[in-house]
DNA sequence: CAGCATCCGTGAAGATACTG
DNA sequence: CAGTATCTTCACGGATGCTG
């Protein structure tokens, strides 16, 4: 009940990395004109985190099981899916409700919270969907130039 | 010139873990009505990257000089900053202009494709910090049913 | 079915010292 | 100033096996 899910010695699900590992230094203010980093961080990493940004996609639809969305997901391990759920339910931005059946079932659904996100990181995917080829001539085009 | 920023054995800069990683099998279609995972994968991961998100927003404002971007940003280290740099060039969202002069100066500068890539992240960071307060409390809470 | 518990490899990121 | 080079750490994430 320690070691859980918690890869190695973390103490937090799925977004351990950046509140912790981050503060380096006493004082860390950047220039509040800008982005307030910390915070914000730790937010985008979660949106970055390739499986909650799945997850979140797939729940917008509507509630989904557990084994219905590593299906849809599919490249996805069981670990990771817990992981990745249990850090969006920590985050608020979904609930999951037991049904105390036989076999038993758990239905994962975004919150108002989670639905508000779900917006912007569609808008995300999209653009990516949309530049995905540029972005990938990019990547050929410097990689030719850098080693070819 | 082969070890150069890349940690240890990497072939890409900030975003190799999607691409490669994640075909552990023969078959990985995961259902293409929802999200075709691999491609959009790898430019969410980008986007999802701290470092890379803090470093778009910053030059949304205008090209921003090498150290002028380590100050702004403040908690980054100098090779985490030359490899977001280098990634971001990669996919072709900044540009890299060499003054060679002396000292030696370095423009970077979004591209198009990065102003264009600018926008729905700016939505998602002020998602960020409006919701931040939200998810924040939503952690605490979780964390104290959870162990408390 | 949903989920823990564990072992283990990989690689992402920090710190530091050196160069043009 | 703007990088490079290198070592080290340790968290992410996969595979497998066991519970209620």
């Amino acid at each position: 009940m320690d070691t859980l899910l918690k890869p190695a010695h973390t103490d937090l699900p799925a977004s351990p990395s950046l509140d912790q590992r981050r503060d380096h230094g006493p004082d860390q203010r950047p220039d509040p004109n800008h982005a307030d980093c910390r915070g914000v961080a730790s937010v985008l990493s979660r949106v970055g985190d390739k499986w909650s940004v799945f997850v979140i996609m797939m729940l917008s639809d509507g509630p989904k099981r557990f084994n219905e969305l590593k299906r849809l997901i599919n490249g996805i391990s069981q670990r990771m899916l817990t992981l990745t759920l249990r850090g969006l339910e920590r985050d608020g931005l979904v609930t999951r409700t037991i049904f105390p059946t036989i076999p038993p079932r758990v239905d994962y659904e975004l919150t108002d919270l989670g639905h508000g996100l779900s917006r912007p990181v569609e808008a995300l995917g999209r653009w990516a969907k949309d530049h995905l080829d540029q972005i990938e001539a990019a990547r050929t085009k410097f990689d030719q130039r850098n080693e070819g």
